[in-house]
DNA sequence: CCCGATATGGTGGGGCTGGCAACAAACCGG
DNA sequence: CCGGTTTGTTGCCAGCCCCACCATATCGGG
């Protein structure tokens, strides 16, 4: 249990890291009003910004013309040239991006591969397109990190995927191949784990302190954990897998396999046959279950909502979120049916944790992965922002 | 987003109480080992213990006579004159205790009651405990705060009793009840909650950061939560309740009821039918279960440990705990078979979060709710030790 | 157009805190 | 008895935040 820096030095980095990651997270403002949510003194305030302004994390704008009396107040704003690189490695395409703090995504590419692709060929790829990037959209911006986004078990004391099966990884160092390729450290997650952060951030569960996050992809659920307003990864980061959970199903005839197991149960592909399409993104595959006039589809929609309901009001039960944040193909089941899900969920768990629940779609789409990964490379930095 | 205290008085503060907490949760040690394990200056530690000692917190002792090089470091213990009131309403009785900072049960009293209680009569009962050891085994005490731990639904922020329905109570403020009639402020939290705190300090989950426990009584099945080493209580303070949980049931033979809520599927009155006893605790019915040579007896305990393990193996997946801790006659299901129940977990979480897994019973007993209430009401003197 | 009110930026001094270095004290082994 | 080792003690120093005072910029009214 060894606690360094709890001296007067650790004060000035703590502070440092509040106003970054202030302006970073709930975006640029006045310096005045950054003195009243910190609680700091005004002239502290001031050192701070420019201490921050001079390590050229933030920028000090023109005071926003405002019609109130006193002196105007000077906008701080994260820069936008501290760029973090995210990596969404998929089954399809390798995804990179560059994003900034305040969280916009400046520059992006997609390189789409037809068979699994190995570690180090990704972190090649990383590496090139990031120094094509570095004479072009990237001029004069300091890289600060980067984070990768494996759909798969992460250790995350070392950055060390376990197991990505539809990456084909096994025991692969996938931030040592990163870092190495790269030149800038990594740090790597869990994509549904890395898609929470982004979207307690960012997006549906913004200024939520307690979080669920649940993600239907192609090949699976997985999910995300924030509690306490901080991300939960367990004793070895693997928290967060709902997909391979037994199921509580209450209606015997709901169920489609012996095991019971939740992805099998609630699943993208009996929706997709259902909806009678063959292959389709999640847009497309809305509109079609919305437009079947078989009632197959609807029927299918209930049966998946159903479950779902049960497995949410377990997580109602023993976490008490504010907030339950749907993505992908689950985000369709809630959204063709809202009060339901909720009403299902709330009938399920105990009164009292069902109270104050909100279930929501995701908010954040494409950029979701990338801006997870970015935000566990900017820990870091918020962490100690003069490294 | 307000912070306070983000001066050099908080550092001051904060090393003071890890200092403090230290010693009360690790138990006595010399100065130069605090000097060691807090990382602060030989003098800085020095000083941080003189102001805890003239506070009363902490009392110097002569040095252990060590058969080692230089000179000897005095040792640091809480002091034994320090305590919370530690308050636990059940059904069938009212337990009162003080518990001294170190986590020891200095005196404590049991009262029954033959009917459900009311609030206030609880508060007066406590009231009149305390009074009466104030002239006798606390004589000279300083009480520096009260906890009540209660089997129910506790809103944490006020403590506010939602549904404890063993009890009767509902929407009742059992903190301002106890605090009005004591003159002594409580905090108020969830029996299971409160118990897990307990275990992780001083039980079966010592130096554990994220621990998993549940404990199985008469009423049913409840359940606490440390994630990241702090105790999660969700959004309103309700996490933890496993017991209404729908089980993830494998075999559809082990299903009794329809619905397959965990507690009616596993639960200490199935165990005592299948032991062929009427009533007993649990040290009897452990007795009685493996005195029995009936089949059925065993055959119920295999059954309710299948189901349990799904729902051990659901939590592994979601939280990925190093250790779960099992109490009451949940600990008889583990140690009929420890390793049964962890092949069983193992087989139906994944890979990754099952290896570091361990499963543990309850180490400590009838003292447990005590501390755990207890260590609620020393937790603010821990965060600011002068107060 | 001027002037008071208001709100904020800027600057220098002071208090608090922990770190450090030098010295003293206590113990061991020979 | 003496050197080596570890730790307590003391005085000084640097870092950081707060505060008080003054300067600056805007608004609204006469």
């Amino acid at each position: 249990m060894t606690m360094r820096a709890t001296g007067v030095e650790g004060v000035r980095r703590a502070n440092l890291g509040a106003v970054l990651r202030l302006v970073h997270h709930a975006g640029p403002r006045s310096r005045a009003v950054i003195t009243a949510e910190t609680g700091l003194n005004r002239s502290t305030v001031s050192d701070l910004v420019a201490t921050l302004a001079g390590a050229g994390l933030v920028e000090e704008r023109e005071p926003d013309p405002t019609r109130r009396v006193g002196r105007p107040s000077p906008i701080v704003a994260p820069s936008d040239d501290v760029v973090a690189i995210a990596v969404n490695p998929e089954v399809d395409a390798l995804e990179v991006g560059a994003v900034t703090l305040g969280g916009r995504v400046r520059v992006r590419a997609r390189e789409g591969v037809d068979r699994p692709v190995e570690v180090d060929d990704v972190a090649a790829s990383v590496a090139r397109i990031v120094a094509d990037w570095s004479g072009g959209p990237l001029r004069g911006c300091r890289i600060v990190g980067g984070g990768a986004a494996v759909p798969g078990l992460v250790r995350a004391r070392d950055g060390v995927v376990r197991l990505a099966p539809h990456l084909g990884w096994r025991e692969q160092d996938v931030a040592g191949a990163l870092a190495q390729a790269t030149g800038v450290a990594f740090a790597v997650g869990n994509d549904a784990s890395l898609g929470a952060r982004a979207e307690r951030l960012f997006g549906a569960a913004r200024d939520h302190a307690d979080v669920v996050y649940l993600n239907g992809g192609a090949s699976g659920i997985g999910g995300g954990l924030i509690l306490h307003g901080v991300a939960i990864g367990g004793a070895d980061g693997y928290a967060g897998e709902w997909g391979q959970n037994r199921a509580g199903i209450v209606l015997e005839s709901d169920r489609r396999t012996a095991e019971g197991m939740l992805e099998d149960e609630v699943n993208r592909s009996r929706l997709l046959a259902a909806a009678g399409v063959t292959a389709a993104d999640d847009a497309a595959l809305a509109l079609a279950l919305s437009e079947s006039t078989d009632g197959a589809a609807r029927a299918e929609m209930d049966r998946q909502r159903r479950i779902l309901a049960a497995t949410l009001a377990n997580a109602v039960n023993v976490l008490n979120p504010s907030v339950i944040v749907l993505g992908g193909f689950l985000a369709i089941l809630r959204d063709s049916d809202p009060d339901g899900l909720l009403a299902a969920v709330r009938a399920q768990a105990l009164d009292a944790p069902g109270e104050g629940l909100d279930i929501r779609a995701a908010a954040l789409g494409a950029d979701r992965l990338l801006i997870g990964a970015a935000e566990a490379a900017f820990e870091q930095l918020l962490a100690d922002p003069l490294g």
